[in-house]
RNA sequence: UGGCCGGUAGUUCAAGUGGUUAGAACGUCGGACUUUGACUCCGGAUGUUGCAGGUUCGAGUCCUGCCCGGCCAGCCA
């Protein structure tokens, strides 16, 4: 398995958009810097679409040795809050990335202003006394051009009258706006003389109650790239067919450099996932979640909790790609790089999900024995560990069958395996309650296998993790599921919604882990042996998620028995 | 219905200006190894490159037509 983008340079790795960046470099355009920027609007958590656009920006800034900053696109008053600048930031140094600034497009209402001006001035704007409602009747549909305003032919004295009165907050909300002069029948919506600025009286968390106007988003994210000296504004497919608007605030301005660039790409989606930020509010608000960390959330903030390492994100980002096609990636492939990530560098642990008592009958009485445990044996540095063993122990459930199938080579009456860094033990009898549930199993241990070897040379087919009783430590562990039951919630028309998956997670109480396990801080992320990667929660040291399983043949085996 | 952008294995991406049997990753199947049924290693399978024509010695790459998908008619971004 090779996780390593083919080629990682600027020089060897190839898309659309670095092709162009490369290009301009050769046609020396933008003096050949590099400058992107992640735009976010301070509305909301990130989640793993937006890591694609971050790890794209600052992976081309850093390859062409340029730089990119994060600015807040905060624009609309209504929506904003100062929490999210904060949380946005958190999350983006989290997933690994500092921005060579922080920046504002609000810090540039008084030049945006300004030139709007200039393009009143230049006869290219006009303040439009229609409602929202006209002007949408007004602008005709995709096969009818649209219509003038009456208000389209205003004098400039009138415009820039008006425009200032709108400024100082004369005028009601929604009851004029100022448009952009450009054409009311051309074939591209967007260049249907676009609103610039809209009348709002609202509290902007930055700015106060200092504007009654804010710009579209249409008039000041261009701007917003050239005051910054962005050369390459990257943003989604939707935003295709507002290039050209881009292009024309830009070119009817006198601009200092060179013109930002815009392309498009399309933005991720996951199989199984849903990242539009209604329908999340809405697991959110409707308690379908526990909030926008919880670990099934596909927000930065959940995968975290999740224990997803920003390294494995960052990967996926990479090994993806970018593309002007929009297309649906299977989660597998995210959860793949995770376990390659984890696989390398978490420490392993034992613990027992569904413990199953199993008592020694030749043990000898109170004897505690510490064994060695490797770590990590991907990584030789990490060392070993002690762990007790003594005549009472658990095991998981799963791995005994009173009457096992074929291919099933765990524990059975009479089988003989390994307990991982212990010893090999031999079932020689089960207990079953009233129901016929096995409850506990007597076994015997031979104490030649001291540390997993038998002198003798004989072999066993199966390692089984376990945890000493008198020493466990409990903890409940929650083993989580798709969010989403179908790969494509809503796909088909109807709500997403609907294709939550009601078993998105299962609690486990009274897990046994091993004492070791005690004292990991939180966050932290280790590999419970043949079972999978589990963090440890941020603040409840009980509380452990299952991160990802680890890849499970037996699981397979059964699977295909069970389809055919 | 108009415009724009797209269509390459199950999925997501590769295939310098047209040039041998269209590659890779994940998934899947089989094998080796193994003190994790993990990891690692080896190997197999899956494609009418959306369809139909055309240009050419030669087309996934160029041309034409058609089909399918996405986006666009917020004073959201």
């Amino acid at each position: 398995m090779n996780h390593t983008p083919s080629g990682t340079t600027a020089n060897s790795r190839t898309d659309f958009i670095r092709e162009r960046v490369r290009a301009d470099l050769a046609a020396g355009r933008f003096d050949g810097r590099v400058q992107t920027r992640f735009p976010p609007e301070p509305n909301g958590y990130l989640h793993i679409g937006h890591a694609k656009a971050i790890c794209l920006n600052f992976a081309i800034a850093a390859e062409f040795d340029g730089i990119c900053k994060l600015r807040f696109d905060d624009t609309n008053p209504e929506t904003e809050e100062a929490t999210f600048v904060e949380v946005i930031q958190d999350d983006i140094r989290w997933l690994g990335f500092e921005p060579a600034e922080v920046v504002f497009a609000s810090d540039y209402f008084d030049q945006l202003a300004d030139w709007a001006i200039d393009l009143i001035e230049a006869g290219l704007a006009y303040v439009d006394d229609q409602d929202a409602e006209a002007m949408s009747l007004n602008r005709g549909s995709f096969t009818q051009p649209g219509t003038d305003s009456p208000w389209r032919n205003r004098s400039v004295e009138e415009n820039i009258d008006l425009f200032a009165r709108m400024r100082d907050g004369e005028f009601a909300e929604g009851s004029r706006a100022l448009r952009a002069r450009i054409d009311m029948g051309h074939e591209n919506m967007q260049m249907r003389d676009p609103v610039l600025y809209r009348i709002r009286h609202a509290h902007h968390y930055r700015t106060g109650d200092s504007w009654h106007v804010y710009p579209t988003y249409d008039w000041a994210h261009g701007q917003s790239d050239a005051i910054e000296g962005v050369t390459h504004s990257l943003c989604s497919l939707e935003f295709d067919s507002h290039r050209r608007l881009y292009d024309w605030c830009l070119e009817h301005l006198d601009l200092p450099g060179d013109k930002p660039e815009q392309t498009e790409f399309a933005r991720l989606n996951l199989t199984h996932t849903m990242t539009s930020k209604r329908v999340l509010r809405t697991l959110v608000d409707g308690g379908l979640v526990d909030g926008w960390d919880d670990p099934r959330m596909p927000t930065l903030r959940g995968l975290k909790r999740r224990g997803y390492p920003p390294e494995a994100i960052r990967a996926f980002c990479s090994h993806i790609g970018v593309a002007r096609v929009n297309g649906t990636h299977e989660i597998e492939l995210l959860e793949s790089f995770v376990r390659t990530h984890h696989n390398r560098h978490a420490l392993r642990r034992m613990a027992v999900l569904k413990p199953l008592e199993v008592v020694i009958e030749n043990w000898p009485e109170g004897q505690v024995v510490e064994l060695d445990a490797i770590n990590n044996p991907e990584d030789d540095s990490a060392g070993t560990r002690k762990v007790p063993f003594t005549g009472r122990l658990f095991i998981e459930r799963d791995d005994f069958m009173i009457d096992p199938p074929k291919k099933f080579f765990r524990l059975a009456p009479g089988r003989e395996v390994r307990l991982r860094a212990g010893f090999y033990i031999t079932c020689i009898d089960h207990v079953t309650d009233e129901t016929g549930e096995v409850v506990q199993l007597r076994c015997t241990y031979d104490p030649e296998t001291r540390g997993g070897q038998a002198p003798d040379g004989r072999k066993v087919k199966a390692t089984l993790h376990w945890v000493a009783a008198e020493h466990a430590v409990d903890a409940d562990v929650i083993l989580y599921g798709r969010l989403f039951t179908d790969s494509h919630p809503g796909a088909d028309g109807t709500d997403p919604l609907d294709a939550v998956n009601p078993d998105s997670r299962q609690v486990l109480t009274g897990c046994k882990l091993e004492p070791m396990l005690a004292d990991t801080p939180g966050g932290v992320v280790v590999q419970f042996e043949r079972l999978g990667y589990f963090a440890h929660d941020l603040d409840d040291p009980g509380l452990w998620h299952r991160t990802v399983g680890l890849r499970d043949e037996w699981a397979n085996i059964r699977k295909r028995r069970v389809k055919g």
